[in-house]
DNA sequence: CAGCACCAGTTGTGATGTCAACTCATTTCT
DNA sequence: AGAAATGAGTTGACATCACAACTGGTGCTG
């Protein structure tokens, strides 16, 4: 049993789940076994931990590097606000990843047509390579995040995933 | 419709799940309206940019410095180790933060009897009085998180996420 | 009891993520 | 057309997060 839950279960016997709990001389406190946001941050900075030693190891580009590489498979010839639009990647540091792939030769772009003041970036034959060498590394951690999940939880899960993804993304910055 | 899920109806028409999609010209590509980890990455980037800067502004602390109060007044009269284990901070950002909360005046301690490397720290009153402050708050952005989500969805996205706790901390930093 | 492995916590360094100020191009308004 | 507002992208600065080397205390073992 880990930590977490053990600690939930000393704090909420009786299997209620509500993130604030009451201490022993009743005041309120978080239950780190069921506050979502402490859930996040524990499980996005194991994973992002993991793939950064990963992938500058094997590969030598970072994080950010990937998921421009990662857009750029799906959607190529896009300007580099399109990546941050989709993959909520800022665009310092899209900016920085495509400059630093673009000098590694992973990448080509030209100026847009109608706007000088973009480009439009596509991957070359060694970005396709690079891109589908880490796809596989990439899946491979995917399948054992979600090792033990039922498929119809899993379904919930993204479901509700996407609708957290809404309410970040609507209440912006401000309030969250 | 935002972004993500627009594009993953795109890539998926038939409504099938799975992160792994195929782009126009049968190459395999991520799914970013499926793919967990960008899903972890948006989110909880949201939740600790606002948090980040809500806390700093309000009460001129860190987000790491809020866990480490949360985690005191769930638990008083812990050495620095405990903290670390249950809230998975790393023990040098731990170090600091109990450091500058101790500079700002909210916590006490007293070396271990038995063991004089180790401290025992607990909050007094006036860390009682932030944590109170800063939990309605916490507590507030919780729910604004959680808004639309029916709540067996989210005890089954609980579950879920207990379980991916589970299999990043099993797979360490090694695999994952 | 001396040596050695181990452990708690501290400090330095680098990667990541974000904001804000800036440059330069485009669009809008009059 | 000329001025102002907006927009795309670049750069610098800072907060966060993690690893690793280090300090000093503990405890095991010969």
């Amino acid at each position: 049993m880990t930590v977490s839950t053990r600690l939930a279960k000393e704090l909420c016997p009786d299997g209620r789940r509500s993130s604030p709990t009451k201490d022993h001389k009743g005041r309120a406190v978080v239950d780190p076994g069921s506050y979502i946001p402490y859930f996040f941050a524990a499980i996005n900075n194991a994973l992002s931990r993991g793939a950064s030693r990963l992938y500058l190891q094997a590969f030598d580009i970072g994080i950010a590097e990937w998921r421009v590489i990662s857009m750029l498979a799906i959607e190529p010839r896009i300007p580099a606000q399109r990546i941050c639009e989709v993959i909520s990647l800022d665009k310092a540091a899209t900016s920085r990843s495509l400059s630093r792939l673009r000098e590694l030769g992973y990448l080509e772009f030209k100026a847009s047509d109608r706007d000088n003041r973009r480009k439009i970036w596509w991957l070359n034959a060694r970005g396709y390579g690079l891109h589908d060498k880490i796809l596989a590394v990439a899946l491979e951690r995917e399948r054992n995040l979600i090792q033990g999940v039922e498929p119809d939880d899993l379904e919930v899960f993204l479901k509700v995933m996407r609708m957290m993804r809404q309410n970040v993304d609507r209440l912006g910055g401000e309030d969250v």
